[in-house]
DNA sequence: AAGAGGCCCTGATAGC
DNA sequence: TGCTATCAGGGCCTCT
């Protein structure tokens, strides 16, 4: 599900309900996440302080007081909800991860603050958790992600330079992590389509005004996801928490067949693969 | 050595 | 109704 606004969306409402608070105990019930999490994973975190809560790209990383950290990844299906102990007492309009109704199966990790816990929620395991002993193992984490694109290290020089000779098409760029950091392939589409550029496109032959685009667009979207509490596909009709509302402005992503929403554009919206993911784009203003 | 594809996993949905 | 096939928002690993 979450690409960065999704896990932006968690980030602050992480910090409104455990930063600042003592984790008491960590209870894990499967291990088996897309790393096998260390069995000393609950005896690091236990009694430790949470001074504040950061992400980076698709990785929300929680800062403990002795300056190690615990990096959280979503996958693809990972969920995060907080349930508090007294009745009627649960948070309210902080995000669409936050579920009264916790599903019932597939809870594989939870924090417990004083009357107060964590539940890690992931059907596919694609997710996982990762314990970092101080700052610089952190560093070597991240170093060889690309800017997130607020960074002003992403801008239309550093996409020029950066696609020089490659014969790669601009769709998987923007997926490549090396690259750029925090787009997935929802908000890949919407960019595209936002800049009136081919996701074939081999990024080589792209102009500067079209690389121009890409970075504000990309800015642009993000932003907006973000503001509208992030994109929500699979619905949650089993729970009673906040949804995101950017998916209802979705220019391509899963309107296939569908009218061009481009004023004055009369193409219909196509949906092709590429690397095997999909990809949306209106056949007319995309060409 | 860049880039494509397979694969990890479960669940929802479509088609028969 | 119940089977099977396909697909899903990520990203690591392997192969060419």
């Amino acid at each position: 599900m979450p690409e960065l606004p999704e896990v932006e969306i968690v980030r602050q409402s992480l910090l409104k309900n455990i930063k600042g608070k003592k984790i008491n105990k960590v209870l894990v019930r499967n291990r088996n996440l897309r790393f096998k999490l260390e069995t000393s994973f609950e005896k690091k975190l236990k009694n430790k302080f949470i001074l504040n809560i950061k992400r980076f790209s698709k990785y929300l990383i929680i800062e403990l007081a002795n300056k190690s950290f615990c990096i959280v990844h979503l996958g693809m299906s990972g969920t995060i909800h907080i349930l508090k102990n007294k009745r009627g007492n649960l948070p309210t309009n902080t995000s669409f991860y936050n579920s009264p109704n916790l599903p019932k199966n597939h809870n594989h990790v939870e924090f417990f603050f004083k009357n107060m816990k964590l539940v890690y929620n992931d059907p596919r395991r694609f997710g996982y958790f990762q314990f970092l002993n101080n700052s610089n193992s952190l560093k070597k984490k991240f170093k060889n992600f690309g800017p997130e694109p607020f960074d002003k290290k992403f801008n239309p020089n550093y996409l020029v330079n950066y696609f020089k000779k490659k014969d790669k098409n601009i769709k998987n760029f923007l997926l490549d992590q090396n690259f750029v950091s925090g787009i997935g392939n929802i908000y890949a589409s919407e960019i595209l389509y936002l800049s009136k550029i081919n996701p074939s496109l081999s990024a080589k032959y792209l102009k500067k005004n079209q690389c121009i685009n890409i970075v504000i667009n990309s800015r642009k979207i993000l932003k907006n996801a973000i503001k509208k509490g992030g994109s929500t596909i699979r619905d949650f009709k089993n729970t009673r928490g906040d949804q995101g509302n950017f998916q209802k402005e979705f220019k391509v992503y899963g309107r296939d067949k569908q009218n061009c929403k481009r004023f004055s554009c009369s193409g219909k919206i196509n949906k092709i693969t590429q690397s095997n993911r999909s990809t949306f784009l209106c056949e007319m203003c995309q060409k």
